[in-house]
This record gives structure tokens, C-alpha cells and sequence, in this order.
DNA sequence: CTAGGATCCTGTCAGC
DNA sequence: TGCTGACAGGATCCTA
């Protein structure tokens, strides 16, 4: 999915677009993707959208939040009634040609149809979902209730306590965990561990206080410059010339640069399986043993 | 309690 | 061309 940055992205280029609209008709194309009864949303309007890790909250007037989680190929597209160039749509999350092609398709599992314009969810792998929560119970979700806090709300102390509860996992294992730290995903695992220096499979408790702090500064920076570079939207997947763009080619330095020279000293950037996830790092910045 | 692997799904790509 | 297995920007459940 879509990580923190992606989130983020979604949250604000979606804001403008429907926060203050009224919901006027939900289709469920997959009963899985929807947990809890539709009906409650009608009528609703669209009071406010927040972002919690990886979760989008979007609360209703009547006091009904949609959680909506997009794992691993989840996105959200939203289609004005009357757009008159690609400004007045949205489109963030997985990126693939779902972002401008004729809606809905193959992989749309939700429709909700707005009084300005239409949200689809898509989701190629079913992963994710919409979840039906009461405002005032979001954050007693279990999801919720267990995440670590917001990469910039931690501090070196709190970060370093909920590392040293898995001394011998690999720290890319442990990073991955969202009660360690919030929002991080594969992409900004990789990324925050190239930025400390630090090999992912070193284990937890072998990490210096130096490297904790580095790598904590790493995930902030990292996901910063992502949102700054506008995440994975419309705008960055397509290039000016029509041709497909990638967004991480902004600001990535080693994820899915395998074969290519590092940024820092031109060894060439390998590609490794570290607890089970695909994983970019330079062999020479990022030492194994220490 | 933690660590690690299987699992939920669909689609694509490499290799035979 | 067709088949097979591996893999994919996530998180949970199960077992040891």
C-alpha cells in the first residue's frame, strides 16, 4: 500500500474536493471490502478527513467514521460531475492506469456517489476495506488502539523503548511493525535504513543510540520529502510528455534502484529478502555486521 | 511474551 | 502459446 506519505496525499488532495459533501448513494461491489451497514452513511455529510499511519478517517455528521485502510493495492479516485481538465479530479494510492481509465472497472469494489462528483475505492487484491466505526470509538479500534505514535510525535526515548521489544528481529522486521512507529511501509523502511546507515538485517538490539536517532530521522525525512514531492497522485504518474512517470524516482535513493549506482559512493545497489519483503540496499553504506 | 511463516486475493512477469 | 512458481508499497493469525 500506499504508506504514511501516500495517505497523506490522499487526505489532502482529497479534502477540497469533498469535505462539506453529502453522500447519496453507496454501492458495494464487494461485500468484503465494506464491513458494517451502508444505509448509515446516506444522506451523510462529509464533516472532516484525518489520517492516522496508514489509516484514512473520514467522519460523518451523524457521528460515523468510514476507516478506510488500502493495504497493499488499495486507491481512491474521485471524479468530478463536471470536470474540465484533469484539476478538477483526484486520483492517489496504488499507482496504475486506474487513475484516469473509465470507472467503474474490474477492481472497483465501492462506489460512493456524492452531490459534486463520484468516490471510487479500487482494490486489485481485496486487502483493503471501508470500516464502519463510531467516532467516538476510533480510537479504541484495535488497529488504532495498538499503533505507535506519528513518526513526528515520538520521541528518540519512546522510539528506542518499542525497538528493544524485538532485540533479535531484524531491525527492518521490527520497523515494519506499525506499534513500533506509525505510517512505515517497505518503501520508507528502506529508504529510513539507507538514511542511518544501517543494514536491514541487522538485529534490533545490536543498533548503537547514534543509529536509533538516525534512523528515526530517517523515517521523518524520507516520508517529509515524499508528501512534499505530492506522493503518488494523478499528476505524478503520468509525466508532462503522457508518458508513465514514478513518483519515487523524486526521492527514493534505493527502493527499486537495484543495478543502479548508489547516490553516495556509486556501488551498485542490490536487491535482498529481509523477513519476507523484497529489500534495496547498498552494500557498502549499509554494512551487515558491526 | 516474541519470531517467523502462512494466509487473505488478483495480476503480472520470468522461465521453461 | 501455455503452464508454473515467485512476487507484490500490508497486517493478522497461528504455531513454536
Amino acid at each position: 500500500m500506499p504508506e504514511l506519505p501516500e495517505v497523506e496525499t490522499i487526505k489532502r488532495g482529497l479534502t477540497g474536493f469533498i469535505k462539506g459533501a453529502r453522500i447519496k448513494r453507496v454501492t458495494v461491489l464487494c461485500e468484503k471490502s465494506f464491513i458494517g451497514p451502508k444505509e448509515v452513511v446516506l444522506d451523510q455529510k462529509i464533516k472532516d478527513i484525518r489520517r492516522r499511519g496508514k489509516a484514512l478517517l473520514i467522519d460523518l455528521e451523524n457521528g460515523i467514521t468510514m476507516m478506510i485502510h488500502l493495504r497493499m493495492t488499495g486507491q481512491l479516485i474521485y471524479r468530478n460531475a463536471d470536470a474540465k481538465s484533469d484539476d478538477d479530479n483526484f486520483a492517489g494510492g496504488h499507482p496504475t492506469d486506474s487513475f484516469f481509465t473509465e470507472l467503474p472497472n474490474k477492481q472497483t469494489r465501492v462506489i460512493f456517489e456524492l452531490d459534486g462528483g463520484t468516490l471510487y475505492f479500487n482494490d486489485q487484491r481485496k486487502f483493503g476495506f471501508v470500516k464502519l466505526i463510531e467516532t467516538g470509538e476510533v480510537e479504541n479500534d484495535k488497529f488504532i488502539k495498538t499503533l505507535a505514535k506519528e513518526p513526528w510525535d515520538l520521541t528518540v526515548e519512546e522510539f528506542k523503548e518499542n525497538l528493544m521489544h524485538h532485540k533479535s528481529a531484524p531491525i527492518k522486521a521490527t520497523i515494519l511493525d506499525q506499534k513500533v512507529i506509525a505510517g512505515v511501509g517497505n518503501i520508507y523502511a528502506d529508504e529510513s535504513l539507507f538514511y542511518a546507515k544501517v543494514h536491514p538485517n541487522r538485529l534490533t538490539g545490536s543498533l548503537t543510540d547514534a543509529e536509533i536517532e538516525k534512523l528515526l530521522e530517517g523515517a521523518r525525512k524520507t516520508m517529509q520529502a515524499s508528501i512534499d514531492s505530492g506522493g503518488s497522485t494523478m499528476k505524478t504518474y503520468v509525466k508532462a510528455d503522457g508518458t508513465k512517470g514514478d513518483y519515487l524516482r523524486l526521492f527514493a535513493k534505493v527502493f527499486r534502484r537495484e543495478g543502479e549506482p548508489c547516490t553516495e559512493c556509486g556501488t551498485e545497489i542490490i536487491k535482498i529478502r529481509v523477513a519476507g519483503r523484497g529489500t534495496h540496499v547498498c552494500p557498502k553504506c549499509q554494512k551487515e555486521l558491526k
